[in-house]
DNA sequence: TTGTACGCGTTATCAC
DNA sequence: GTGATAACGCGTACAA
C-alpha cells in the first residue's frame, strides 16, 4: 500500500531496511547478485512497503543509462507512421526501453524544439521519421555519438542507419502488377518529394522503369490540400487515356485517400480506370470494388529500427551505416481489374469486393 | 555552432559569460527582467555559443515545475484517440508544455508500467484515455494532488475532471436522425461496455430512449475480432427486419469499421439498411454511398482537457470535479437514405456519394 | 543587482 | 559484502 503524496527515495528505503543507500542502489542496478540473501530480502520488503521506484531523473543526472528512446514523427495522423510507431513501441518494450514520441506536424521549428526536448532527457537513441529540414541538428547529434536511425527517409549529409521500404522493389512490383492486369498507361501521383527521400526514390524508380516496360505514363506532383491541382492533373490524364487502358499509382496512403476522393467526385469507375496505392489502409478493402495496395510490414520495420539502435549502442556493428529495406506485400483487389481483361485472376472473378 | 559531445552546463555558461550561475539560472527561470541589460546580453551570447539548454532532469530533481504533461492512451491505433491526442498536443504547445504520451494497448499491466514511468518524470498533469482497470493507482495519484483529467471515460471511485462527448445528446441526435429518415427498427452495435464508461453511457441512453421514440430495436455487444458473433448478430437483425425499415447504429469508429466489413461481405445494400456511426473517419465519405456519422470535435476536446489541467494546477477551480461534454456534429450521408423515403433531404437527392 | 552554499536522488569510487 | 562520500546540474534561500 504505497500511499504517499511524494514517492519514496532510496534513502528512505535504506533506512527502513536498515542498510546503506549504496546497497539499495546496487540492488536496483543489476548488481543484485553481489548482495547477501538476507539483504536482498530486506531491501525487497522495504521497497515494497514504501512503494519505492528509482527516480530516472536522478539517475539521468548522474549520467547513467536513461533507458529512453526518442522518436520524431512528422505527422502523427498518418496511419503509416502510427503503425510503425506501434512496432517501435513493442520492440522497445521487449528490450526494456521506454519510448518518448514527439510529433513535429511537418514543422521544422517544432522539429528543432522536440529534438531539444528529447536530447535534454538524455535519450540513448533516436528514431527519425520527420521532414529533416534542419539536418544539421541531427548531424550534430549523430556526430556526438547518439545512435540514430532514419525511418523511411534519407537525409542529405547524414550517414546514419536507415530502415524502410525497398522503394525500388515496391515500384517494380506495382508496375509488374499493372502490366499483368493489362494497363498500358500509368499516372504516378505523389506529394512533392522535396521533403522526403522515400518519395524521391519512388518517383525516380517510376521514371526510370516505366518506359523500360513499355508503359506510357505521366507524373503528377501535388500538395494534397491543393485539390484543384489534383483534380486538373487527374482530368488531364483521364482525358488523354481514352485509347489505352490506364491506371493511377499512388505514392503513399495519404495520396491514395486524396486520389480516391477526387475520383469518386468525378464518378470514375474503379477498375476500368485502375487504381493502386502504396500503404495498406483500413478502408482500401471497403471502397468499391476494393483498392489494390502494397502493404508495408510496419511491425517488422519498427522492430528493425530498434534493433539497429541496440546494435549501435552495443558498438557491435561496423561504423559505416547500414540500410535495411523491406519488401512490401501485394494485396490485389478489383480496383486493378479491367473489365475486358483477357486472363483475370481470382481477385477479379470474385464478386466480393 | 554548439558542437560538443556533452551538452553545456549552467556553470560553463556562467564562466563563459563571466557571471555567476545564479544569474544564468534566473535568466532561464522567468526572472529575466531582474537582470541588467548587459548581463542578459552576455548570458544570451554565451548560451548561444555553447548551445546551452537547461537540463530538465536536474530541474525536476529539485522539485521545480517539469513543464511536462502525461497522457495515457488505450489504443494508439484508434484514429479517434490520435485525433484527440493531436488536439492535446497543440494545446500543450500553446501553453509551453511538453506532452509525453504512453500507449497501453488496452493492457492493464502496461498501464501500470506507463503510469509509473510518467510519474517518475514528475509530470504536472495527467490525461487519461485508457481502460483503467487498476483505478487504484490513478486514485492514489489524484489523491496525491496530481491534476487528472479523464478523457471519454469515467472511472469508478475516481472523482476527477472529465472531458468528452455528450453521449446522451449523441444518441439522441442519432435516434432523431434515423427516425426522421423513416427507419423504424434500430440495432445498436457496441464493444462490450465493461471497460469504458462512454460505451456504457451510450448503451444506456439507447436502451432508455429507443422505446420512448417508438422505435423497435435490439442491442449487439461483441468484441470486434469476434467476427462470427458480429456476423450472426447482424444476420439475426436483418432477418427479423423484413417488414420494417431498419438501421444499424455503431457505437464508435472501430465498430463502424467492423460492421461495414461485415455488411459488405453479406452484400447488404447501404441505405435500404441504414448505417450510422459515432466518430467521423477518413473513409466514411468514400464507402458507397457514404456513411452518416456523428463527428466529435476532437481538437476542442483535447484543448479542453489541457485547460482543465491548467485550472487544477493554478488551483483556480472548485475542488469538486467538473464534467465537460461536447456536442457532436451530424454529417448526414446516403447510408441513411431509404429508397422509399417520402421526404428525402438534400443529402439523399445528391448523386454525389 | 549579484554571488555563495546547500539540497534534490542517484551512482561511482573508494575504503573497510 | 558493505558502507561513507563525492559528484551530477540545477534552483533557491541567504548573504553581500
Amino acid at each position: 500500500m504505497p500511499a504517499s503524496s511524494r514517492p519514496a527515495t532510496i534513502l528512505e528505503v535504506a533506512r527502513d531496511a536498515g542498510v546503506s543507500k549504496t546497497s539499495v542502489s546496487r540492488y536496483y542496478s543489476g548488481e543484485r547478485e553481489r548482495l547477501s540473501a538476507s539483504m536482498q530480502q530486506r531491501i525487497a520488503q522495504a521497497a515494497e512497503r514504501l512503494g519505492y521506484q528509482p527516480n530516472p531523473m536522478a539517475r539521468g543526472l548522474k549520467g547513467g543509462p536513461s533507458g529512453l528512446v526518442g522518436m520524431l514523427v512528422a505527422d502523427i495522423r498518418n496511419p503509416f507512421s502510427v503503425a510503425v510507431m506501434h512496432g517501435v513501441e513493442q520492440a522497445c518494450r521487449r528490450q526494456g526501453l521506454s519510448l518518448m514520441v514527439c510529433n513535429t506536424d511537418n514543422d521544422p521549428t517544432l522539429e528543432r524544439q522536440n529534438l531539444a526536448l528529447l536530447t535534454s532527457y538524455r535519450i540513448e537513441g533516436l528514431i527519425v521519421n520527420a521532414a529533416g529540414r534542419h539536418g544539421e541538428a541531427l548531424a550534430e547529434l549523430a556526430g556526438g555519438g547518439l545512435p540514430l536511425v532514419l525511418l523511411d527517409r534519407s537525409l542529405e549529409g547524414i550517414d546514419a542507419d536507415e530502415v524502410g521500404l525497398d522503394n525500388d522493389q515496391a515500384i517494380d512490383i506495382a508496375l509488374d502488377h499493372l502490366t499483368e492486369r493489362g494497363y498500358r498507361r500509368v499516372l504516378f501521383v505523389t506529394e512533392p518529394p522535396a521533403r522526403a527521400s522515400s518519395r524521391q526514390a519512388r518517383l525516380a524508380r517510376f521514371e526510370s522503369n516505366r518506359a523500360a516496360r513499355g508503359l506510357e505514363g505521366d507524373i503528377l506532383q501535388a500538395e494534397l490540400d491543393d485539390t484543384t491541382r489534383l483534380d486538373h492533373g487527374l482530368s488531364d490524364f483521364l482525358a488523354a487515356s481514352t485509347r489505352q487502358p490506364a491506371a493511377i499509382l499512388c505514392g503513399n496512403g495519404q495520396v491514395t485517400l486524396a486520389v480516391t476522393r477526387a475520383l469518386q467526385a468525378r464518378q470514375v469507375p474503379l477498375g476500368e480506370i485502375g487504381l493502386m496505392g502504396i500503404d495498406e489502409l483500413d478502408w482500401c478493402q471497403l471502397v468499391t470494388p476494393g483498392i489494390t495496395t502494397l502493404a508495408q510490414p510496419t511491425d517488422a520495420i519498427g522492430q528493425a529500427a530498434v534493433d539497429r539502435l541496440r546494435a549501435r549502442q552495443a558498438g557491435r556493428t561496423t561504423p559505416e551505416p547500414r540500410h535495411e529495406r523491406f519488401i512490401p506485400t501485394l494485396i490485389p483487389r478489383a480496383s486493378t481489374c479491367r473489365p475486358g481483361n483477357k486472363a483475370p485472376d481470382a481477385t477479379c472473378d470474385e464478386t466480393r469486393p
